[in-house]
DNA sequence: TTGTAGGCGTTATCAG
DNA sequence: CTGATAACGCCTACAA
């Protein structure tokens, strides 16, 4: 265990060496013989050596530390099984190159900015991985402004060309999910996203969109609701919806979490699903699964999209002409028990 | 937004004075004029100038980030919204602060004691929290014998006195939570804990033995379940006690993600909740209030237990002689519909 | 109140 | 192959 603070000097002094040449050990130099590089690793041993992170930043001017923006704290992201799962992916691909993750937070907006203000000029981290994508952000206009590396999970709803960024294909999602919805016979579906401030609102909906227009089903502004990616957020569009003359027979719900509101709330109201209600939400996550009934969802890869960013990252880093690129990460549609044909009253179509 | 990479020099010629004024500025010194300090801020203002925490931290031999050491990433646990609601309240403590998150992962705990060897002796962290307190930790050794700053989250096996630690009183807790099945009229009620490795299983399985032993309840062994802290967990640890001649007439569970788990194999097995056996969980996250029925937990404060971490933290690492200390975070039974009497088939106990 | 100079622990550029 | 020596950007005695 020894003396803290072992230096390349002492290293090179018990091995009879220059410091330099320590050095060169350490970054594995090809041009070094053997025999002083064995020298030098017993003395490095026998100090208990492990280099300065922070001298050697200084030095080379890189941190091996990438920089973690995530919406303000206060958001109730935090909540939802995503957050954990991206920063899993996220953290797995640091690991793999030897990057470490480097994260602050704020409660406002502008907050969070200065937050990656200061890790930016601060050179505190060597890139940044954006955890959300928002319709207009500052965040995002900082970063390209001194062209640091970053990348961002999900769609830019700016400069999309000039971005790399992770995603999935919202739009055929949803347009998937819709259409699965529409083969099973309902013609009255409804559209339960998050805040139209994301962008991956902005592409799900247009592929519900979509998927009802080709299949000739007429448009109604009141099946659209947005709401907080939460339970409450269910809770109150249920609310809304169930109100209206026209019931819908189906939704789609951004997220699994919000469906388990819209869950609760269908059941106080005695409303049955699917018997009643179709469901197919977003994200697949493990409760999706424990649902009562276990929720048709479709899943997007979480895991994925964080890994697949930190990769893309690392490579802005260490290849400072790599081209800004596009990954999509696949998903498909887990169907359980929540969704069923529509009871007409009538007959059942299959 | 100007040139990348003002330094101190630049503002100091800009500015009229030795770079070291600057510093000074920069820290605030008492002893400067008003005149050069303004002087000192425009000239900052006007080069867009940021300190370089790297060159900084170098210099004062501190980094103002706080390590973070999770359980093994490949660990279930990441699942469970245990992790971000901690990793919330350390950020918030540390921001409050001015700190920063740092943090590595691993997937065996050897890796992870590396990383944390790193960013220890690599200086990356100026003190580290441990999310989670197992019973023979290599890492709290380690950390121990260099005498780094640290705090864990939850009670260390050993030199329990040694270690500044934020954790419940999960004796305390689940000994209530023991007695108010046993006040509803439960004899035969089983344990369905985490692992052993866990501190916090430990000392919880007193709890409940204690709670047993006043009540004058005869203790079973086969009561007494092990199980991962999820969902499947749940399921097997189910079958187990169902298949018993005696079955329990109500559970305690560890986590409200494996009492999902429960709920639903019971269901399957064509039991109902509480008609036929009661439960009480722990950890009263979200989902706890959205199952069906909606679960009585014990909500231990999770977000807390990491606010305190980071606050003790910070304390132990700007004052070298900060005594160690234990906080203890309250808890509460969070009633729901999960509890009932037991039915006896003969008369009702109130 | 301010400036000078050395040091924090590495890396990198020269020579040799 | 290896050794000086100068950065890296800031802090901090010590001097003035």
């Amino acid at each position: 265990m020894n003396d803290l603070a072992v230096t390349i000097k002492d290293v090179a002094q018990l091995a009879n060496v220059a410091p330099s040449t320590v050095s060169r050990v350490i970054a594995n130099s090809p041009r070094i013989s053997e025999k002083t590089k064995q020298r030098v690793k017993e003395a490095m041993e026998q100090l208990g050596y492990h280099p300065n992170f922070i001298a050697r930043s200084l030095a080379s001017q890189s941190t091996r530390a990438i920089g973690l923006v995530m919406p303000s704290s206060s958001d109730v992201v935090f909540q939802n099984p995503f957050f954990p799962t991206v920063l899993q992916g996220i953290s797995e691909g640091a690991h793999e190159k030897n990057y470490a993750l480097h994260m602050t937070t704020g409660k406002s907006e502008d907050e969070i900015l200065d937050a990656v203000i200061h890790m930016v000029q601060g050179k505190r981290v060597d890139g940044v991985v954006l955890l959300y994508s928002k319709v207009e952000d500052k965040v995002i206009s900082y970063l390209q402004g001194r062209d640091f590396p970053f990348v961002v999970i999900g769609k830019p709803y700016k400069h999309v060309e000039q971005i790399t960024h992770v995603d999935n294909d919202n739009f055929r999602s949803m347009k998937e999910a819709t259409e699965y919805l529409i083969e099973l016979g309902h013609q009255h579906i409804a559209f339960v996203g998050g805040s139209l401030d994301l962008v991956v609102t902005v592409d799900r909906l247009l592929g519900y969109e979509r998927a009802l227009r080709e299949a000739e089903i007429p448009l109604c502004n009141e099946y659209i609701i947005h709401e907080e990616f939460l339970r409450e957020g269910g809770r109150e569009a249920v609310g809304e919806l169930m109100s209206l003359e026209q019931c819908p027979t189906a939704l789609v719900v951004a997220d699994d979490f919000m469906a388990l509101g819209v869950l609760n709330t269908l059941d106080e109201m005695g409303l049955s699903v699917p018997g009643d209600i179709s469901i197919v939400s977003f994200n697949n996550v493990l409760l999706s699964e424990m649902a009562k009934p276990p929720l048709t969802s479709v899943d997007i890869n979480i895991f994925d999209l964080g890994y697949q960013a930190s990769k893309c990252l690392i490579q802005l880093i260490e290849n400072s002409n790599e081209p800004t690129k596009r990954v999509i990460i696949s998903h498909q549609l887990v169907k359980r028990q929540s969704c069923d044909a529509p009871y007409t009253g009538k007959s059942i179509i299959i």
